[in-house]
DNA sequence: TCTGGGGTCCTAGGACCC
DNA sequence: TCTGGGGTCCTAGGACCC
């Protein structure tokens, strides 16, 4: 039997946690530059708050409710989710960290469910502040269905394919399934397949057929016939980006040097964290896709002589691009370096027949920056390419302190 | 005026091998 | 008139996830 553990609301309950003055009030936290909300209270959901609503779409309700509205703090995120996870670790062997708020566990099968969700959903609460919804199924996509009964409902719940839980797939639309999108769930609704219990109920070779693999796995699993395993082990990545918006346009060659240099830097800082190296990169700008412009896309990708995951050297090629593409003409509102490729940094990498490699790279350097930054908080230290003040590309307004991170940031308790 | 960031997997088609 | 069989690898594009 598997169980998925989904934390409520996640970033709004991570906030929580340390403003408890938030509970029971309207919380949506918002994207990068502030731009569309990415997570709500239930209250903001009450309120009709759509998720991906752009902030300007939604600035009435915000006033009229008095909704709180703060930027993304995926620092104290990616810390409170760590400290969930290590709560299932401490107590189960059988783990699969699946997302930044969601993880995996199996049981043996004729576990106590009901009584095993409550105790753990406590115990998580207790340990962390986190809240959690937690489905029981014979399948990981059973599980995911039960989970959202699960948050419905405040109390753990259990699906499988028998004859007793068909009323809860006839009213669960077939778009809440895990696999199925927005393409495939309009494509589904032709086909009369509404509800889970429809999709449920078809030859598994006739999604096949019509469909792919995916499909005809998600109609097995739903049936009790587990397709997807538990992956306790995390295989490395296979690519790693830094993308961010600006919060206004950029029509300048240097900023946008600077502004890739400092996505350069955080790209080949995150390869060392996790001893990879990347040998093809690939850098691109790109216009608003809001705005009456014709689209453009630059993009440029280097395939390197040698694995790397040197700053200097990343640095070199991702600035290098940025002048083989820029436009003048072009508002530039999106760039993006994307490493792809990677290979295990430990292992002796292949060497060149006849280039000679260039004299660039500076491991000594990047250990001390690596050091530094880890110590004292992200960009202490920099390169200088990456320029000396250009915060101002991107807007985050409202954002909260790093609490569980920063020495600087522990919050204070006055005690009467 | 203002619209996120970071990933994975599958498929079809082309080019190539013996 | 008739022209094999069995593979691998790579890429681009699409769909999905949180």
């Amino acid at each position: 039997m598997f169980a998925l553990i989904d934390c409520n609301n996640f970033f709004v309950s991570c906030e929580r946690v340390f403003r408890p003055d938030l509970e029971h009030k309207p919380v949506v936290v918002l994207s990068s530059n502030d731009g569309c909300v990415i997570a709500r209270s239930n209250e903001a959901k009450l309120l009709g708050i759509p998720m991906s609503a752009p902030l300007f779409e939604i600035r009435h309700l915000v006033k009229a409710y008095g909704v709180e509205t703060l930027s993304c703090n995926f620092e104290l995120y990616g810390d409170m989710s760590h400290r969930v996870m290590n709560v299932l670790q401490q107590q189960y062997k059988n783990v699969e960290v699946y997302s930044i708020d969601e993880a995996f566990l199996m049981f043996d099968a004729n576990l106590d469910w009901a009584q095993e969700g409550e105790k753990l959903h406590r115990h998580i609460l207790q340990c962390t502040g986190i809240p959690t919804s937690i489905g029981f199924g014979p399948t990981k996509t059973l599980a995911k269905l039960a989970s959202i009964q699960a948050k419905a409902l405040g109390v753990p719940y259990y699906i499988d394919g028998t004859s007793s839980y068909h009323h809860t797939l006839k009213t669960t639309s077939v778009s809440k399934i895990w696999g199925i999108g927005a393409k495939l769930t309009k494509s589904l609704k032709q086909h009369g397949i509404y509800s889970a219990y429809d999709l449920m109920t078809i030859e598994p070779s006739w999604a096949r057929r019509n469909y792919n693999i995916i499909v005809e796995r998600i109609v097995q699993e739903l049936n009790g016939f587990s397709c997807m395993p538990l992956t306790l082990i995390q295989e490395p990545k296979k690519s790693i980006q830094i993308t961010r918006s600006f919060f206004k346009p950029i029509r300048d060659e240097e900023i946008l040097k600077q502004a890739i240099a400092r996505y350069g830097f955080r790209l080949s800082a995150k390869l060392r964290e996790v001893s990879q190296k990347t040998t093809t990169l690939f850098v691109y700008a790109q216009n608003s896709p809001f705005r009456n412009e014709t689209s453009v896309f630059h993009q440029r990708t280097i395939v390197l002589t040698e694995p790397t995951n040197s700053t200097s050297t990343i640095i070199g090629h991702a600035q290098e691009a940025i002048k083989y593409f820029f436009d003048p003409k072009v508002a530039y509102h999106k760039i993006g370096i994307m490493a792809v490729d990677l290979r295990d940094a430990t292992q002796p990498s292949t060497r060149v027949l006849f280039d000679k490699p260039k004299a660039l790279a500076r491991p000594d350097i990047d250990k001390v920056m690596d050091t530094l930054n880890k110590r004292f908080g992200l960009g202490t230290v920099r390169p200088l390419s990456c320029g000396e003040s250009i915060e101002w590309m991107n807007k985050r307004d409202n954002k909260t302190p790093a609490y569980t991170t920063n020495w600087k940031n522990l919050v204070q308790v006055k005690a009467k």
